[in-house]
DNA sequence: GTCTATAAATTGATAGAC
DNA sequence: GTCTATCAATTTATAGAC
């Protein structure tokens, strides 16, 4: 049985919210609306409107961190793990495209400690990028002149994705997400 | 003689200050004072907030445009021309990275009327690199399955450094705009 | 064209009843 | 744990003196 709580309901109703209007655009009662309750419940289950979005920030970075390190380990050949990854983390961005908006674009909305916290997670996504590439250098099978700026690059590819990406329009995320693997490839290999 | 009248100044206070700390949680007293005004100055050059941020995408929507159509007709050689677009986008967005993050992330705070205005700015941008791709695609130079999706992630390694680009960091606007030139080419030749 | 003063509305968060 | 009512601060924008 899956019970959804009123906290629960509360992170929900802020991701759509901070997605749609940005952090500081948000009103806790638009939050307290979406979810279907009164301005004042958000504070029973939430300490602050920046804690809310902390809580949303930090589930998005875990997410992403997961589904690269994932497809890092997926397999060792260097074509082959380089194509899941960037599969992967493009899709995982047109799929959660409300939640990457919110870890991406309302960063700078949180508090000092919070940023310095999620900032561990980017940190951790570019360095599991950048070992990929030197491992595949290493291998002699990929040819790469600069592993953190490529690295960074084949990651701006997704995450871009959360700037416009909506879902039902004419793309499909499996679609981007192939294509960002093939470009990957071609601009990777030997 | 270079004369700055006061609404120059205003716009100038609103693009630091815009992009520092977005539009919504930009309050007219900040920009006023950055300016060095009085709250009300404000409404004596303009019209209204958004009124100001519209003037200042606007001006970024044109400036992006112009350097991407002047590479474009700086050569008619596919690889040149298309280095040359890539190069100029991603250099125009390091070098104008305030004014980028201001033109990308605060698009939706326009009024529906500014953002149909700007949107055929966007479309022209992507016109033009679409169409170098297609041109260097018939002339037998380039290989490209998808023009349309890697016209936009050509688009995106420029427009994602206004996420994260700082002047004086340890890499400069040249340096990755050469980056993303040669990964261009690497994307599209035969 | 600048200022001070202020209107009118909205905000994040809290108090206290049930 | 929910609500209604409200506080205190802040917001965009305007009025009116100089």
């Amino acid at each position: 049985m899956t019970t959804i709580t009123a906290r629960q309901r509360l992170i929900d109703a802020a991701v759509e919210a901070f997605a749609e209007k940005g952090f500081t655009a948000t009103t806790t009662r638009d939050i307290a609306s979406r979810a279907g309750m009164s301005p004042a419940a958000v504070y029973v289950h939430h300490d602050s409107k920046e804690s809310l979005l902390f809580t949303v920030s930090l589930q998005g970075h875990r997410a992403a961190l997961d589904v690269i390190d994932r497809a890092a380990e997926s397999t060792t050949d260097p074509v082959d793990r380089l194509r899941a990854m960037v599969y992967d983390f493009s899709l995982w961005h047109a799929d959660n495209s409300r939640v990457g908006r919110i870890v991406q674009y309302e960063y700078h909305a949180l508090t000092p400690a919070h940023r310095a916290e999620v900032a561990t997670f980017r940190r951790s996504i570019e360095k599991t990028m950048q070992d990929a590439l030197t491992d595949g250098v290493g291998q002699g099978v990929l040819d790469v002149d600069d592993v953190p700026g490529t690295a960074f690059s084949l990651l701006s590819l997704g995450v871009d994705l959360v700037r416009w990406f909506e879902p039902g329009g004419s793309r499909s995320g499996q679609e981007l997400a192939s294509l960002h693997a093939d470009l990957a490839v071609r601009m990777t290999s030997r």
